[in-house]
DNA sequence: ATGAAAGCGCTAACAA
DNA sequence: TTGTTAGCGCTTTCAT
C-alpha cells in the first residue's frame, strides 16, 4: 500500500541511501542511476514522507503563524502575505489563532512548538505575563518575528508605527477644526490599539486640545463592535458629543457609520469618521471612508521573509525592526 | 539542550517505554511511578516531539483544510468553524488555499498529503480534471469531506443546496414583479456559482420568464469584482437594463451597490440588489442588504465533525451528505 | 559513485 | 507493573 524508499531501492536495484541521495538531488549520483531511481518512483507513485524526513533532518520546512482573529480581514491579508512568500520559498505554514485570549496564545504556541515548526510569526497579545513566553522563545533559540513593535523587546518585528498612525488620523481631524474627537478603541490586549491611543493623545497635546476620557470608547475589531460603540456615541447629548471619531479599523468605522446613520446623524456633516487599514471596504462604504492606509499584505510578506532569513542563519540572531509606511487616504467620511 | 524520553527515563530511573506509557497516560502504570516520571518531565521542561510520535503512531492528529481564497470572509468563517471543532478534539489544522487555481489546488493537496494529515476538508474547484484528484484520494483511502455538493461523487460533504439558494433569491425577485433580473456570477471554477445560476434559471422557468444571457455577468467574489460588474450594469441602456440583480455574495453586492450609486442609480427603486451569505457586511451596508443567509460557521464545524468521525472509523468509509438550511433575509436593498 | 549502519524521538508488541 | 526489542521512513557519516 504505502511505498517507501525501501521499495524504490529494491525496484531500482540500489540501496536506500542512494534513493535518499536521489531524493535530495545529490550531484554525486550518476545521472543514469538517478534516472533509474526516478523511474521507479514514478512507477510506484512514490511520495516522500515529510514527517520522516523532518525527524531525521531536524527541520520541518514549516513555519507557524499566530494571529489574533481568524475571522478578521486584517489578519486574512497578513496571512495571504505570509503564505505567498513562505510557499514560494518551499515552506508550509501552520496557522494558529489566539482569538484574543492570552491563554490560548500560549497554548497555540505550545502546539506549534511541539509540531516542531522551524520558526514563528506572532501577533502577540499585550500583557501576556509580560511577554515571558516570547523571552522563553528567545532563550530556547527559536527564530521568531513579531507583528507588533515592542520596543523593550530585542526581537525581530515588522509593523507600521502605530503611534504615528493614531497621530496622523487625529491630527488630520484637529486640523479640520474638530475639537471633540472620539476614539473607538480596538480589542483588549491589542498593542496596536493602545499605541494609536497614544498617538491620539499626542495629537491633542500638539494642538493644545484637552483629551476627554469619555470620548474614548472601547469597541473591538468587528463591524458589530463598531455598531455598538457608535450607539454609545449617539446616546451622548448632541451638544457635547464628539464631532469626529477615529476608529481602530475600517470595520469598526463601518459599523459606527451604520448606527450613526440609523440615529439620523449625518456623515461627515454631523460627525466625521476616520478608519484604519484601508481595506476594500473603505472604498465601498457609504460614504467612502477616509482612512489610514496600512500595507498589510506587505507586512505579512516581509515578516515571512525576515523569519526565513533568520531561520537560515540561526547561529547569529538578528534583531531587525522593519517599519513600513502608513498614509492617510482622504475620501468622503471626514 | 533538547530533552527526550531518554533523559526523562534516566532521571526518573525507569525505561523509555515507561516514560512513553506515562505520556499516554497508560492506566497500567503505577501512580507513584507516574508521579515520579512526571516530576522529571517538569524538572527538565520536557516537551514531546509530535513529529516522532506521529511517525511511530502513523497518525498526526492534524487535518488539512483546502480553501479557495484565504482573503475571503466566507472562507474565514469556514476556517473558524473548522478550527474550533478540530482544536476541541485535539486536532491541529493545516490550512492551504488554491487561490482559485486548479493547479495550485493539486499542489496544495500534495503538500498536505506529504505532511501526512489524517484527513482533509476541501473546497474543490470544478473542472479540475474532472475531480480525478478526489477519486485518487478515495482510492488511496484518505478520509476527506467536501465543502460542495458534488452529486456524482460518492463522498462526504457538507453544504447548503446552492441551486435552491439561487432559486430562492431570484424567485423572491420575480414575485416582487421584476422581469429583468441580472446575476453577478462568482469566480470561474466555482461550483457554487454555477449551481446558483441553475437556480436562477429554474426560477425564471417556474415563472415563465425568459432568461437573458446578457444579464448574467461574470464578477468574482471580491468587492472590487462587484464594483466592476456593477459598472457593466450601469453601461446598459436604462430601458433594457435589469431592474434587479442577484449577487454571488455580499461583497460583490456591496461593490455593485457602490458603483450603481456612483452612477446615480437608486437602490432599491431603480435596481433591487440581493446578496448571498448574510455576513455582517450585509447589515452594515447602505442600504442594508437583502440576502440569503448561509450558516457558514456551522458548515465548517460540521465538516470538521464529519471528517473526524470518518478518521476514527477509517475502515468503513462513510458517504454522508449533510445539507444545511439557507434562508432569505429581507432588508432594504430589495 | 554507492552501500552499510546507526540514529532521529517515539510507540508497540511481547517478555519478564 | 515495567523493561526489552523492534521498528516508523528517512538522513547521514563513513566505508568501499
Amino acid at each position: 500500500m504505502k511505498v517507501t524508499i525501501h521499495d524504490i531501492a529494491r525496484l531500482a536495484g540500489v540501496s536506500k541511501s542512494t534513493v535518499s541521495a536521489v531524493l535530495n538531488d545529490n550531484p554525486l549520483i550518476k545521472d543514469e542511476t538517478k534516472a533509474r531511481v526516478r523511474e521507479a518512483m514514478k512507477k510506484l507513485d512514490y511520495r516522500p514522507n515529510e514527517l520522516a524526513r523532518a525527524l531525521a533532518r531536524k527541520q520541518t520546512k514549516t513555519i507557524g503563524l499566530i494571529i489574533k482573529e481568524i475571522d478578521n480581514p486584517y489578519f486574512a491579508r497578513i496571512t495571504s502575505g505570509v503564505y505567498d512568500y513562505a510557499n514560494k520559498e518551499g515552506y508550509t505554514v501552520l496557522l494558529g489563532s489566539s482569538e484574543l485570549k492570552p491563554l490560548q496564545e500560549q497554548e497555540t504556541l505550545n502546539v506549534l512548538l511541539s509540531k516542531k515548526v522551524d520558526g514563528l510569526i506572532i501577533s502577540s497579545l499585550k500583557d501576556n505575563g509580560g511577554f515571558s513566553h516570547l523571552l522563553e522563545l528567545k532563550r530556547r533559540n527559536v527564530p521568531f518575528v513579531l507583528l507588533d513593535t515592542i520596543d523593550m523587546l530585542p526581537t525581530n518585528g515588522v509593523d507600521v508605527d502605530n503611534v504615528q498612525v493614531g497621530f496622523m488620523a487625529v491630527d488630520f481631524l484637529l486640523q479640520k477644526g474638530h475639537r471633540r474627537i472620539g476614539y473607538l478603541a480596538g480589542p483588549d490586549h491589542s498593542l496596536h490599539s493602545v499605541q494609536r491611543l497614544q498617538g491620539y493623545k499626542m495629537a491633542h497635546n500638539r494642538h493644545g486640545t484637552p483629551v476627554q476620557d469619555a470620548y474614548v470608547v472601547p469597541a473591538g475589531s468587528y463591524i458589530e463592535d463598531g455598531f455598538r460603540a457608535g450607539k454609545t456615541l449617539t446616546e451622548m447629548p448632541a451638544t457635547t458629543r464628539p464631532t469626529a471619531v477615529y476608529c481602530f479599523n475600517d470595520q469598526v468605522a463601518l459599523g459606527a457609520i451604520s448606527s450613526l446613520r440609523k440615529a439620523g446623524i449625518k456623515i461627515p456633516e454631523d460627525m466625521a469618521v476616520v478608519g484604519t487599514d484601508d481595506t476594500p471596504l473603505a472604498t465601498a462604504a457609504f460614504p467612502p471612508l477616509t482612512t489610514i492606509h496600512i500595507p498589510i499584505y506587505e507586512i505579512g510578506r516581509r515578516a515571512a521573509a525576515l523569519l526565513i532569513k533568520q531561520i537560515q542563519q540561526k547561529e547569529n540572531p538578528l534583531n531587525e525592526k522593519i517599519v513600513l509606511e502608513a498614509s492617510l487616504v482622504e475620501r468622503d467620511s471626514a
